[in-house]
DNA sequence: CGTCGGTTTGACCAGTTGGTCAAATCATAC
DNA sequence: GTATGATTTGACCAACTGGTCAAACCGACG
């Protein structure tokens, strides 16, 4: 598919372009509500010029997918067992939110997935992800049996964590109808700050 | 259309399954992802009977979304200004989790809709819904005034308690992956309790 | 039992879908 | 400048899409 140097720079930049168009279509219509000649439209290329980097609309999709999982769980890998507990839980947060503001479309494309099942990633999720959490519970019981947190169900902790960082960005629509003009990520990091340091704070 | 008894018995039992199966797929799918075929398959009727009680595959849709916002926000109607502060929003978070138990189906149609931006319900969201959370984040604002909760943020108090337990709805395979064999609703209402005890309870 | 409105459907339609392919175009190494 | 492989596209396809329609079917009421 490739070989020279040139080539090499117009593919990267095709596939870059066409993989930020297709994100822009599956994260506003998921899956099977986005069709391919959007994608080639939003991208400025032509139907058959997307086929011939993603042999399919499926394989655009799946490149996402792959993108995404490796990063979307960045801040979660970074909970530092040696650090300051709370601390270390509301960086999480803060660095969670942070990613629903500046990448919001990232985070309706894993919605729409999970949301509709996950057809794609179940098995990944039942693997990779389960490991992930089950290692950090297990720091975070840690800490609860160290007295340096209050205690409180780890799993349910992290779904909290993940549902209400998410949900600026996945229901920023609705955020928004009800907030009116004011701008949700102005008010949201002390919120986030407060809930979590009264829920966790020993004592 | 209608006007005979017999005639009014058939009609609603065809439409009661017409609905049902479209509940399933636009769950399932999103509108776009969703087909006529497939909600005749799953209703067991034929597609032109499908279009014989609903003349288009969009007023299924609305026909749903219209159901829906009646009754979604109804356990937030009943958030009672009189009765005892912490007592009320923990009887809200448990009513609404239980309407994730009960109805995914409603919950992820929802979620599905606002995630692709909300298209059919925007004017409603930014009308009805927003005039229903105004009132009750006064409410809230008059408790907190009151010293009878903590002080908090009574918007993204609200829209913690719609992302956390939406969450164990729309997310539910997510949700159920990481925590394998064990049902979330065995141990959910016990952390919402916690959370929201210790985020409102005052001093 | 016949009729009459409500109900159901097979056949059909135009537009769209994901995907193919041969031919044309382009960039660059020689 | 030309040969060569990478890139691009117009034309095309079969399958599927939402929707239509005339004809058939059905049950109950007179």
């Amino acid at each position: 598919m490739t070989a020279s140097r040139r080539a090499t720079r117009i593919q990267e930049k095709n596939r870059a372009a066409i993989l930020d168009a297709a994100l822009d279509v599956f994260s506003a219509r998921g899956f099977g509500g986005a069709t391919v000649d959007r994608i080639a439209a939003a991208a400025g290329l032509s139907k058959p010029n997307l086929l011939y980097y993603f042999g399919s609309k499926e394989a655009m999709h799946n490149a996402l997918l792959e993108d995404l999982l490796d990063t979307w769980l960045d801040p979660l890998r970074a909970l530092d067992p040696s650090g300051e507990p709370l601390e270390e839980i509301l960086a999480y947060v803060h660095r969670k939110l942070q990613m629903s503001r500046d990448y919001p479309r990232e985070s309706r494309l894993f919605a729409n997935e999970i949301v509709q099942g996950a057809p794609r990633i179940h098995a990944t999720l039942s693997r990779d992800l389960k490991a992930l959490v089950d290692a950090k519970a297990a720091v975070i019981e840690g800490w609860i049996a160290a007295g340096r947190i209050a205690p409180i169900h780890p799993y349910h902790l992290i779904f909290s964590i993940w549902s209400l960082t998410q949900h600026y960005a996945d229901f920023d629509v609705q955020v928004r109808a009800v907030l009116g003009d004011q701008d949700p990520f102005d008010s949201a990091p002390g919120f986030v700050d407060t809930l979590y340091r009264r829920l966790l704070t020993p004592n």
